[in-house]
DNA sequence: TACAATAGTTCCAGAATATTGAACTATTGG
DNA sequence: CCAATAGTTCAATATTCTGGAACTATTGTA
């Protein structure tokens, strides 16, 4: 079987990156991933939004956000664990990721709060 | 003739200007336009990375930044002046925007480095 | 070794988006 | 009114995305 490929940092750019997020089903994902607290296989994301991903739709999202050099994905077992490289990411381009995290973030809980009243 | 629209700021999302910066050549007409000293037409922005873009291709590119709240056009005579929103955005979104800004001069900045060596 | 179960990936056809030349609209100067 | 200039819209083509079905990979069990 042929090993899973990422790219090294130094390949990484911010284009990639930015194309990988600007899909509203990957900054989930990679929030989410963001969030967990330890490497967790891909199903873990296949639910967004109430929404159940169909699996190679998945599969595609993820390979996509790897190859932008957002996550990194190893198998372990039967499964492929994921984390992000905040660490790497945040080397290289300062608080971009942050920034994008935060004002997801800040988005997404006003929308919460909006829906409450 | 119909008026040029605008979104409000609190209609602007993080994806949509995600997804609007995610397109090099669309990044590249905003970096020049943030950059500008005062508003330029359409046309100044006609050409990227030495490569003239078809006036429709232009034009589209122009209205995708301006429906996600990127930049604000308006006619003057029988031109369109565009500016960024950047004090709106940054009022809205934080350091988002120019974390990403930011993100791409230093990379645009490498490369020019790496090509003269 | 074989096989079943689980987790993901790949393939490919249909759907959705993007690109761009050509035709069109808007504004202004003469 | 006409010509020139600046952009927009249309529509055909091209590219990219989505997701079901078939496939590959790994492990546990017999």
């Amino acid at each position: 079987m042929r090993p899973i490929i990422h790219p090294a940092i130094t390949d990484v750019t911010v284009e990639g990156i930015l194309y990988a997020l600007s899909d509203p089903v990957r900054v989930e994902i990679f929030m989410s991933m963001a969030a967990a607290d330890c490497a967790k296989p891909c199903s873990a994301y296949g639910e967004v939004k109430n929404r159940k991903l169909p699996k190679s739709s998945l599969s595609q999202h993820i390979k996509v956000l790897r190859e932008a050099g957002l996550i990194r994905s190893q198998r372990q077992g039967v499964e492929i664990r994921n984390t992000t490289r905040c660490t790497e990411l945040a080397d290289k381009f300062g608080d971009l990721i942050s920034g994008i995290v935060n004002a997801y973030q800040r988005q997404n809980s006003a929308k919460r709060k909006s829906k409450r009243a």
